[in-house]
DNA sequence: TCAAATAGGGATAAATTTATCCCTATTGCC
DNA sequence: GGCAATAGGGATAAATTTATCCCTATTTGA
């Protein structure tokens, strides 16, 4: 596991919201579980472009961050199950305003996120 | 300059947010400019634990996003300001919402980060 | 006259995050 | 019997982001 180097900063709540929300699938994570896709292989066929190995890594965070819980059903095949906790679910409508703001301005953010990586791709 | 090797994906809204507010000191870059911070180097005094050298880059790639703009004023020593545009205006109500979910959970939050960190510092 | 403030960029190193690859285990299905 | 689905972790490489260091220029003030 990675052991960081550099203390965080913790100065203010926005900081606070960064440490753990700050991961490039975590907001969506939350998203979908609050969605109702609780399992692992769910998530992952929601969210292809992340890899299953990453998926876990942050799933755990999540988890260390009290946002979800895990339940391991002892079951064969295995079955997992992530749920938002009470305070995970607390975000949620953060996380929907977000969305909606993203939807709404979908063509102009289309257009300048690609104008700055046209030449990439 | 950097150039992406990895196209990003693009599918929802929230990935579009993603894109441009994904940066350790975006959002507060964009809070500070929002409450009257709009020199460089006030927002360099606002944010000490940010270099110099990583607020021009991701105030550059704000501007280049069209959630600021940039002002030059020709004077010695050289004065800048940025600004809000009107889009970025937009974000300003989510942001604040963000900020006071961090401040209202602060005291869980800064003990689920220790928590994780405390074997590293 | 020298230091500090002002704004910013290039080159490079370091830190961090993601991706890739491979391995474990069990059950049901063809 | 072999393959897919299930969940997940270790080791390592690659990608990406931040940090560090140094350089340009000008004016004001001590």
């Amino acid at each position: 596991m990675y052991v960081k180097k550099i203390a965080p900063s913790l100065n203010c709540g926005l900081d606070l919201v960064g440490e753990v929300l700050y991961g490039k699938w975590k907001i969506r994570i939350l998203w979908f579980i609050h969605e109702g896709h609780l399992r692992p292989s769910e998530l992952q066929r929601k969210i292809p472009d992340a890899t299953r190995r990453v998926l876990n890594v942050q799933l755990k965070e999540l988890e260390d961050h009290e946002l979800v819980t895990r339940t391991i059903y002892p079951v064969m095949p295995p079955k997992v199950e992530y749920h938002l906790t009470d305070f995970g679910k607390t975000l949620i409508p953060l996380i929907q305003s977000i969305g909606i703001w993203g939807d709404e301005h979908q063509e102009r953010l289309r257009r300048v996120i690609l104008k700055k990586n046209e030449l990439t791709f």
